[in-house]
DNA sequence: GCGGTAGCCG
DNA sequence: CGGCTACCGC
């Protein structure tokens, strides 16, 4: 089984890059962040006549979220069940006995702000939803764009981007729950390249300052571990025409 | 000698278009209307690649004009000397003996409003003015986007159209001023289709309901009168891709 | 409808 | 920088 996370920021205006990644790539399940798209236009009609499906969780203009398969995807979920939330940012459902999380954690802008806050209060519910899911699902991933950078190793330049956002103590402990629910990261189950980013920066040319960092991720539960074959970040999309 | 006027609301966005007409029809001058653009950002290099040269008289977000020619133009003016006046909408130079006045004629808004009062003491200026320039230069053409339809013929629906801008009785007796000055309308000088029109309203599908006009005009002194070979209108830039 | 601008966000 | 939204002008 294959599967995939990709931050599209805008899925009326990158549509055509996921047709073509998922024609390439072939995956069984592709989760999305920030589709920007309320469902109501949401591109159902062009993906099925590429054949996917999709459920979709959308919002105007920040955030939406969504999940591709090419099996159906049943007992869909929105959000994170008891928190209440105004930003569509989770997507679950049930693909081929596995349960699929997709999610798009809070930016959190600045350590201190309401957006930090908003942040840490999403991670406790994350987190305490996230345990009892995984009770009821043993086979279970969580993948999308965390917006956390779990370790030094994950930074491009980790002492410019100490106590930044992304890289605050207080999210890595997060992260770190995270794992304690009993996850994995997917991607370091496997010898990785020692530069490995899955984001940058393009404001203000940040990119050629090397402000990349890794916090898209991919985490199994332990019961899936072992059935891992692979986990790597495909840079190849950055290379298009509009990579955003 | 080849004289054209195009409005194309935005140089930035139609050069590829302009340089396709320029080199499909070689016109001796092209005056342009609506560049948008301030001088610093005007494509001298790409038109002097494509054998033209320019003079320009800009401003950014409106208005904005320019005057396209493959000899050298010379003693250009911008505006009427004169009339103090905020907006970029005139450029005049003189082209292998010619003297060239391009124009963005006010749009007007409506009868009544601010913008018609403008348009009425920018028409009263440019009138005075010419008829200076006139005795200076016996070769001498007024082309552009004037913003009036001389007559009922140049408007698809004119009883619609009657006493609307473009077509007030006030725009009308300055177009007539105009020919006053020793001016002549080169588009009338020879047979025309009996429907022709430089223009159609675009917004909410006006154009279908058939929302045109003939407001795009080249006069020429009364001494030029028998040297007039042709004069038309060329529909084809509206079938590219983005017409406007 | 299609140009432009400014402000917001990541 | 590159999405978005909202507004302006023709």
């Amino acid at each position: 089984m294959k599967l995939a996370t990709w931050n599209i920021n805008s899925l009326a205006v990158r549509l055509p890059q996921v047709l073509d990644w998922l024609q390439v790539h072939e995956p069984d399940v592709l989760v999305l962040q920030e589709t920007k798209l309320t469902d109501d236009k949401f591109p159902h009609a062009e993906l099925q006549r590429a054949g996917w499906q999709a459920q979709c969780f959308g919002q105007r203009t920040y955030n939406g979220v969504a999940l591709l398969s090419r099996q159906p995807a049943d007992e869909p979920v929105h959000n994170i069940p008891g928190f209440d939330d105004a930003q569509a940012r989770v997507i679950s459902a049930s693909v081929k006995g596995l349960r699929v999380v997709g999610a798009y954690f809070p930016n959190g802008q600045e350590p201190g702000s309401d957006k930090f806050a908003y942040k840490m209060a999403w991670l406790d519910a994350l987190e305490s939803w996230l345990r009892a899911q995984l009770a009821r699902y043993p086979n279970l991933v969580l993948m999308g764009d965390f917006n956390i950078a779990p370790e030094d190793r994950d930074v491009y330049d980790p002492e410019a981007w100490r106590g930044k956002i992304h890289c605050t103590d207080e999210e890595r402990a997060h992260f770190r729950n995270l794992i304690g629910l009993g996850l994995v990261d997917g991607f370091r189950l496997f010898e990785q390249a020692p530069k490995s980013w899955s984001w940058w920066d393009y404001r203000n040319l940040a990119f050629r300052r090397n402000q990349r960092l890794r916090i898209d991720h991919i985490l199994v539960s332990e019961s899936l571990k072992s059935k891992v074959l692979s986990c790597s970040i495909d840079k190849t999309p950055r290379k298009n025409e509009r990579p955003s």
